[in-house]
DNA sequence: ATGCCGGGCGAAGCCCGA
């Protein structure tokens, strides 16, 4: 089975190299974030021609997450617990129900949290608080569980082109990289991190100052395995190809294959 | 380079992202 998160930065703006990105590479679930839009004015039929049902939870203009699976989906969340005052679409979970076996799956927008001296910094924290929780919930079912999407965490100096430029961000700051660390303390496994060691694999390069083309990247987006799922883990690449095209998102897909 | 791109909204220019 074949995993695949996108920040996408608008599902209808990028409907053309999200379609082309699913004929070549036919993941068998695809999580998307910053989908843009509410569920009247998702591409629904597009997808379903694709061979795809649909689950998402949708906002006007920013945020929106999405899960493309190929097979039925039960049990749908479409928000993350603990705080019932939160109107951002975020979040959305559903248990895919792939015959003899079944995965859980996630797809996550976590905030970005910049400016930090503003309040989207205590949000974000929050937010990884509330992440942190709910992943320590799913693991008493004991189920393959992949919790995938834009994370906005650069987990370590090894995941940024200019790591002392950075230091300061929120993507990097040590309340950020701590609390991405307590999931993977829970027994989460970071896919990618199981299978690269090396420095310099990016899932967002800026549109802006050429940054795609002197790969001044950043690994932010992630697929974090439960340790049912992560016994499964047979590869986990991204393939930076969708960035270099005409019309890209900023983000590129990162995408992991799980035995049957 | 805390916005140089790019998208949404809505019909010009502002809000937002990382």
């Amino acid at each position: 089975m074949k995993i695949a998160t996108w920040n996408v930065n608008s599902v209808r703006a990028r409907l053309a190299n999200v379609v082309h990105w699913i004929e070549e590479f036919s993941p068998d679930v695809l999580l998307l974030q910053e989908i843009k839009t509410v569920a009247e004015t998702f591409p629904n039929s597009e997808f379903e021609e694709l061979g795809y049902t649909c689950a998402l939870v949708g906002q006007k203009s920013y945020n929106g997450v999405a899960i493309l699976s190929k097979y039925p989906m039960e049990d749908i969340k479409d928000r993350l617990p603990g705080d019932d005052t939160d109107e951002q679409a975020r979040y959305i979970e559903a248990w895919i129900d792939s015959g003899s076996s079944g995965i859980r799956v996630a797809s996550i927008y976590l905030p970005n949290g910049n400016p930090t001296d503003s309040p989207k910094f205590p949000y974000k924290l929050d937010w990884m608080d509330r992440l942190d929780s709910h992943a320590e919930s799913l693991l008493k079912y004991e189920e393959p569980v992949v919790l995938g999407g834009d994370y906005n965490v650069i987990p370590s100096d090894n995941d940024v082109y200019d790591p002392k430029g950075w230091a300061e961000d929120a993507l990097c700051r040590p309340e950020t990289r701590s609390r991405f660390r307590a999931i993977l303390y829970l027994g989460y496994t970071d896919a990618f991190r199981a299978v690269h060691n090396d420095a310099g694999h990016y899932t967002f390069w800026d549109y802006q100052g050429r940054a795609f083309e002197a790969d001044k990247g950043l690994r932010i987006d992630h697929l974090l395995l439960s340790p049912q799922a992560a016994d499964r883990l047979k590869s986990c690449d991204i393939d930076p190809l969708p960035r270099g095209r005409q019309k890209a998102s900023d983000h590129t897909p990162i995408w992991c294959e799980l035995t049957d």
